[in-house]
DNA sequence: GTCTATATTCCGATAGAC
DNA sequence: GTCTATCGGAATATAGAC
């Protein structure tokens, strides 16, 4: 499919993915994707029959964008390490996130071929929290009896929600807050007595 | 201003804000309103010159919704209690936020005059957060050195994230699971031996 | 305050030549 | 694959009568 240049084709998923970060779906239109590309009408019909492909081929490549940045999370190093590496990477807080933002476009929360490749990426980035998170509590960096699962859910809406403060200020602190807050938190979970497994005294 | 019934200008606004909360604010247009509403062209323009000024009297509506629910964080009861009980509250999390959704409407989000209640909302929520966290801190309930500012941002931000992450799966599960964790995590940061100040052995 | 008529521009395509 | 021309309808109003 790809022919090895910078084609027409790629041009517009390019353009099309800025777009829908920056805009959204709803409110992107098929006639700023070409003012942005360059590329012309009759191109743009034939390499995407409809918006709703061309916006497909764009979510797609912005999942793709996303996932290998989670892949932090099951690196080397201590879990905790890892966690608080993920957590506390810089991130464009008044941009928000490519793909959580689209669960809030009205036309792409309604249209489940559109939404499924969201979901499929959050279920991925969720897998490796759950996964991290079972390792701290198994070295004894979180204490037991914690939901990994529920956690990791948590967890990821603290960044995605840390979004949505910092947009409705203008203000990227909020965001850090946010996150920062949730670190405080998992600190104050690790057991009791550090370096002790043998918690209180049961 | 308010005539004593529901006068056309009313309806409007009700039915905007309805809309706002179901589409957004770029994609929904004035026609929809008239048709939802059944008032007529003239009328609407007579009340609302344009569409921006009706999004403006919805917003500060919707944003008027909220605030009594958030009051519950200082209402009576141990703040414990009240934090639990406000997480906690039942919520229609496929809908989301009405207030927090506007912050990812591209034309919300650009336009100072029309974020500029969005805001206000979401920096009075913060203030209760804050001030009943506090009072978790004093009262022994939540460990001291917590950062209540911070934890205030972080349990909005699960909120506002916990839409995100159920409208992705089309699960409220999702939202349960991570207000849920984030209880969870604040119960882990109580102090270490309840109903002994002396933590540790420090 | 409400009505109907009209205006301009954009949206999201389709047609058909090159 | 790309181009220009065209289309029907919706968006967002404005005009002016009642």
């Amino acid at each position: 499919m790809y022919t090895g240049r910078m084609d027409s084709r790629q041009l517009l998923v390019d353009t099309m993915s800025e777009l829908m970060w920056e805009r959204g779906y709803a409110d992107t239109s098929p006639r700023e994707v070409r003012k942005r590309s360059g590329v012309g009408q009759g191109s743009m019909y034939h390499h995407f029959p409809t918006k709703r492909d061309l916006a497909l081929a764009a979510l797609e490549r912005n999942v793709a964008d996303l996932l290998p940045a989670s892949s932090e999370l099951d690196g080397p190093g201590g879990p905790m390490a890892r966690i608080e590496a993920y957590l506390m990477r810089p991130r464009d807080a008044l941009k928000g996130c490519k793909v959580g933002r689209m669960t809030q476009d009205p036309q792409v929360r309604e249209d489940p071929v559109l939404l499924a490749p969201v979901a499929r990426a959050f279920a991925q980035v969720h897998d490796r929290w759950v996964a991290v998170l079972r390792e701290a509590i198994a070295a004894g960096e979180l204490r037991e009896g914690l939901d990994a699962r529920q956690l990791a859910h948590t967890l990821m809406a603290v960044l995605q929600g840390g979004y949505v403060l910092a947009i409705a200020q203008q203000d990227p602190g909020l965001f850090d807050d946010a996150r920062a807050g949730a670190l405080a938190l998992l600190r104050a979970a690790a057991p009791s007595v550090p370096g002790n497994e043998n918690n209180g005294r049961n």
